[in-house]
DNA sequence: TTGTAAGCGTTATCAC
DNA sequence: GTGATAACGCTTACAA
């Protein structure tokens, strides 16, 4: 085993050398400074030989930056938020920094904790999935000059830089789609009510009765949660009226599990007695039973173009233009509704 | 807006207070230094106030603690690591630490490359889920004295600290069900061939037929990859052949989505005309068209117990037992094999 | 072409 | 009960 070599004093000393000049050569300023190219060969030799690399934390603490940027998300085990996770790792890592990855279980005073704590870890940059009630705190910490880019759960109205899918044109897809199959009774089973794609989904939902002169059921828009559960209970609802409808708009993939483990249970089939479609692709989609018809968000380009917009403000201080970003979404066209003009 | 407050000094100068008085209200030693209760309740009002927390990046470098862990895995947006990814932060929160997350790709270049950039980062303890081909670099860490647990990819004769699933018994389990419903020719469509978790679910495999006195087909273990369009590309070979299986056994819950799309393709129906078993239970298992039978994993004791062994290590630095915990798996019998002796 | 020394924000040691 | 000071490992003026 080599003599330990734990500083850059340590190498710095095994070379004969000064700090300084390790330093410079490590961090590629050997031209700058006019180093020898035999004295940079061997600082560089050295390093590698003695697995040396310098303490990130020394070095945050003297330049006022830590090439590490806060994640907060409401559940990494949520599939739609862990594809997000990594393409923002993988974006992160390209450009030489690492993420601090905080879930902050949809709760929002473990979020506001989340947003202190990584403050004290002097992230460079924080992107954030809010539980999205309140936006205060998030507000606050943009406002104090640190880079932040909200990404899922925002609105123009909030004047943060943020990331969205255009949930409004998702749930008019979805609805036209299965209008324009001859469907009239369409029911909704929506999310949490208060969150900001929920509204712009339902939104679009409502539009698309409206523009082909459909009356909306009021009775037919129920739930309150995206998981499954919620998906399950409302079926089992739904179907037990008198009249029910001969469609099913899902507003997140878990609810649409729900939902078909009800129909199942109820012996209905899909899309012959009941048609469906889905917010949220999910690589099984395709293979469920009956392959289902979903709305697709683009998670990978949510994550780089969060990255990207986070590094205009880490990179540049003074800029401070509030960018806001709305990612169409895309009908994926299956099996699951049926057409009703035939 | 108040006057700003960046440092300990900052608030000790408004207090009236010397740097080491706040320092020591803020970490909780007022009792141990004889803090007056009033300068106690001012020093914490204040930094209330001023929404002051220390700096970490400060503190570590101190203290020589940072209280983050480094965990390496494979690929954040595969479910399974992604839950094990869940169960990790939320453990580690509790404790007070932060987790930065890395991610792998599967490459082993890569792999090494973030044990370094979590060395200079100083994190507290590293866990990992191992691309599994090559181990020097991980044992070198582990014993260089910095804090790691191996997850999932490890075996006994690695002397490593590690926490992973009983995959000889999923793979018995799996196999002996099939078995005891009177299938005596099952494919097996298997993930990398080289990792460890692929060489136990196999032995367990070949094992369950030995012990019911089945002679084992070797053209029917088949794959290379865990994967989808290895399940898929497997199955249509296999249902392609003269005399083809009565059942399949999938090493993944991705290679069983592909061998299901391939199944629908080829119109044979799960379980009347192929019986299936998958290894991985995941959330819409119950609800596919047929629900699947499955091997499950437990994946959030995998994280918590990781955590729990890692925080041995951290907290007592002379503690250098290696621990290996193998944990059981659950056979899930839902509706995907048909029983042959009726 | 290289080196000396100060300072980043914190806490531990020693002093009073 | 409280405070002055050094030190953690690094980079950057400034010096030579």
């Amino acid at each position: 085993m080599h003599s330990s070599v734990n500083d850059i004093r340590d190498l710095a000393r095994l070379l004969g050398l000064s700090p300084t000049t390790v330093s410079r050569v490590l961090n590629g300023k050997s031209e700058k400074y006019r180093i020898s190219n035999l004295t940079a060969q061997k600082v560089r030799q050295a390093a590698k030989e003695y697995n040396y690399s310098p303490s990130k934390i020394a070095r945050g603490l003297k330049m006022d930056r830590t090439d590490t940027i806060g994640l907060i998300i409401p559940d990494i085990s949520n599939p739609f938020f862990a594809d997000i996770a990594y393409s923002i790792e993988k974006e992160a890592r390209l450009k030489g920094y690492s993420i601090i990855l905080c879930d902050s279980v949809d709760d929002l005073k473990v979020e506001k904790e989340l947003i202190t704590l990584l403050r004290s870890h002097k992230v460079d940059g924080i992107i954030i999935a809010p539980v999205g009630i309140r936006y205060e705190h998030i507000i606050n910490v943009y406002n104090s000059g640190i880079p932040l880019v909200v990404i899922d759960r925002c609105f123009p109205g909030l004047d943060l830089p943020s990331i969205t899918s255009d949930n409004y044109q998702g749930g008019y897809d979805a609805t036209n789609h299965l209008i324009s199959l001859g469907h009239k009774k369409i029911a909704c089973i929506q999310g949490m009510p208060e969150s900001f794609p929920n509204k712009e989904r339902l939104r679009g939902y409502i539009e698309a009765h409206e523009n082909n002169n459909l009356e909306i059921d009021k009775t037919m828009i129920v739930g309150d949660s995206f998981v499954i559960e919620n998906g399950y209970r409302q079926t089992r609802i739904i179907f037990s009226m008198e009249n029910p409808p001969t469609a099913v708009f899902a507003f997140s993939n878990l609810i649409s599990i729900g939902v078909i483990k009800a129909l199942n249970e109820m012996s209905l089939k899909i899309p012959a007695d009941v048609s469906l479609v889905s917010f949220d692709e999910q690589p099984y989609s395709a293979y469920l039973g009956t392959p289902m018809t979903t709305v697709n968000q683009k998670k990978s380009e949510i994550g780089q173009l969060a990255i990207d917009v986070l590094f205009k403000y880490i990179m540049d201080k003074e800029y401070r233009q509030v960018v806001y970003m709305k990612l169409k979404t895309e009908l994926i066209v299956r099996d699951s509704v049926r057409n009703l003009r035939n």
